[in-house]
DNA sequence: CGGTAATAGTTGATTTTGTAACTAACAAGG
DNA sequence: CCTTGTTAGTTACAAAATCAACTATTACCG
């Protein structure tokens, strides 16, 4: 039993990953809580509808891998406060096709510019070509196939 | 105005740092659930007083950034199944030191084992010596200091 | 000392999440 | 058609997170 116990919590990637993920996301949710009262979900909603334009909830919940209750949810605060509107879809009554309205459009290109300042000044933290290393892994760990 | 709106939700550190510690958390989660019954407070908990030894619930709260009430339910339930006794510190009567049982030192052995390969699983899907760069990168991000 | 502030940890109320069950609409095979 | 199965989305209930208030103890300072 060679004394392979050099590994510790500190290397842990799960760890490290949650830690770095709360950090990010405790900061950046100034944004969309202070200045539109959005809830992560809300906000990621938001997001996916503004980059990828009108689809429907399970299309969200595919793409973002969000479950659908959260999504349900979501949605129905935004629709509420009308960044949202909700299409039934003729052909197939019981999808719902979302998109984003023009208080929405604003609100997702605000936080969109957000968000970019905030990516930056995150990579800014990182060497020269780290970032865009780290983001590779990230979709590697994640799944996320692109 | 130059059109640098070429930033897309895909490319967002805190989205991927999210999603990539989402993923990690729930497929490691079955270990200590399935196994042991633990949520992830629980674990963590248990993971620091292992790795670093005898200390106090405030202690624990600093390094793993988690909140004093997550700590306080979490640990009653370790010390309630045993993993963990509390001793009060006889000098600061509020204070209360807390240390792995035989049995809790014995979870976290087999859990550390568990995290050790799950570990290595997950760093086989990155090129070699990415998973390095990745560690030192998540801890910059999290503002880990070490 | 005596009073006020600070700290360790717990508890309770509220919000959010997770899980399962549900409704409504469509699909496919007899 | 009509039964059975599947899919989109919602709702209900249980579990967990968050936030504030609380107890007990110690520290600070006039």
């Amino acid at each position: 039993m060679t004394e392979k116990d050099d590994f510790t919590l500190q290397d842990f990637l799960p760890y490290l990953l949650n830690r770095a993920a709360e950090e990010s996301s405790l900061e950046f949710q100034q944004h969309y809580k202070n200045r539109y009262g959005m809830l992560r979900n809300e906000w990621r909603d938001l997001f996916h509808l503004g980059n990828y334009g009108r689809m429907t909830a399970t299309e969200i919940g595919q793409r973002a891998k969000i479950h659908k209750t959260k999504i349900s949810r979501a949605v129905a605060k935004l629709a509420e406060r009308r960044f949202v509107v909700r299409n039934r879809d003729e052909q197939d009554r019981r999808a719902e096709h979302l998109e984003l309205t023009p208080q929405g459009e604003a609100a997702y290109r605000d936080l969109r510019e957000q968000a970019a300042i905030y990516d930056r000044q995150l990579a800014s933290r990182l060497s020269e070509g780290e970032s865009e290393a780290l983001r590779h892994m990230l979709r590697k760990l994640a799944g996320i196939d692109q």
